[in-house]
DNA sequence: AAGTGGTCTAGACCACGTT
DNA sequence: ACGTGGTCTAGACCACTTT
């Protein structure tokens, strides 16, 4: 564990106990770097870390600036995944698989999956719950090759990624994703049990391995308040939770 | 404009152009560095800067590799005020004030803007338009300091955020935001013109000041489809956009 | 005027990937 | 074995804030 994030950890800890409470100023960098026994260098890595964490804020000629509590920022794979989402949240995730199939991809699939015109893509309908209760439709089209793989997974896999981490080796390593609202169509009703036309938030999302090549997409439509969407942003962090 | 900034950028445009395709890696930091005549240490923050921005990915051992074509990510600035989003997109907002007055804090606002039980908020409540069309209904809570200002902004006013800073030198440095999916009330739907019942997108916002003093916060409900908010996610850089 | 963070330099050693 | 990025050091000068 390198230096930098022990003096981060110690700071964050410093300020849960009240040592440096919200709205003051922390100690100067050269002061910081006595106190820690480190180069100047060091310590400013440290608090880098922190203001990239929305914990401190930083102007030059003024002393850092305490915002506030450090706050549990999630992983990229909580962010990613409905499951892990789920196990970090302390809630049992699970899912069925209403309808999966081969079809020759839409011009859609080839633009955000980078497939040729006439290639496969492998087409998944699963619905999602947390403790039982049906929260969230999810439709993912895979790539031929990974279709390949998600095909002999089970039907009711509470967590596709894990499964095919375990399974193929696939490491996810970046997604993008969309927020925006819709109505409920006739399936969504009747899978999340809600009426026709209530509203669902969508999450659109497109997911790529380690070289940046696109492996799915998704376009998952949760009940109203069974996700919310967190951001803190300031000019110098973007920190995303989701509750 | 400090150095490792003109070299980012100069990165960005070989990147745009070609010389370096997604998928491809970058020359190595002393390369680099001799290139652009600089030390190792300004190159490694340009490139820090690329690798937050979510155009190249970082292992240790490997060189550089390119993800994807740089994307405008907003500011700060564009991703908290409706009129300064509407305009970088092109778009023309206005805004009308449906009723405005003071009110004794209620508990969610001695919390959301930490003021004491018994003092005064300024609730505001907007319908914002985009090239006339209304599109967002905005609820806003204002504390005492700051109703004192807003309350003198004229009805029409597209923009708060910057009559806030022409007149009262008040200057927002961090928001908080929360996204989900809810049904149009009977004043929603009179507003924005659709059924009660219809899906909306909401966005509550709190903002502060540059010592995290809370200034305001906000409910804001958008038809479906009118806003989007996009998030680039990995575990080195989490980007967003919203169109 | 003094202090602070922002930028930049010029080195060093190490863990890890690539070959 | 070699090259690469990750970490760390020890300085320097400047723009800006605070007093």
């Amino acid at each position: 564990m390198p230096r930098y994030h022990e003096i981060a950890e110690s700071l964050r800890t410093s300020i849960a106990a009240g040592r440096y409470p919200r709205g003051t100023s922390l100690p100067s960098e050269r002061e910081l770097a006595q106190e820690f026994d480190v180069a100047a260098g060091t310590v400013r890595q440290a608090l880098g870390e922190l203001v990239g964490d929305g914990v401190l804020a930083s102007r030059r000629g003024a002393r850092r600036t305490v915002i506030g509590l450090p706050k549990r920022t999630g992983t990229f794979e909580e962010f990613r995944s409905f499951a892990q989402w789920a196990w970090s949240n302390g809630r049992t995730p699970s899912g069925e698989v209403v309808c999966a199939r081969w079809c020759p991809s839409s011009p859609l699939d080839q633009e955000k999956l980078r497939v040729e015109p006439g290639s496969q893509v492998y087409q998944v309908l699963r619905l999602r719950r947390l403790d039982e209760r049906p929260v969230m439709v999810e439709r993912t089209h895979y790539t031929a090759t990974l279709g390949q793989h998600v095909q002999h997974c089970p039907d009711d896999c509470a967590s596709v990624t894990s499964w095919l981490a375990g399974e193929a080796g696939v490491l996810f390593s970046r997604a993008e994703h969309q927020f925006s609202a819709c109505a409920a169509g006739t399936e969504d009703a009747r899978l999340l049990g809600t009426r026709r036309g209530a509203p669902l938030l969508t999450h659109r999302r497109t997911s790529f391995d380690g070289k940046g090549t696109p492996l799915e997409w998704s376009e998952d439509r949760y009940i109203a308040g069974a996700l919310t969407v967190m951001v803190d942003n300031s000019s110098s962090s973007n920190v995303l939770r989701w509750g």
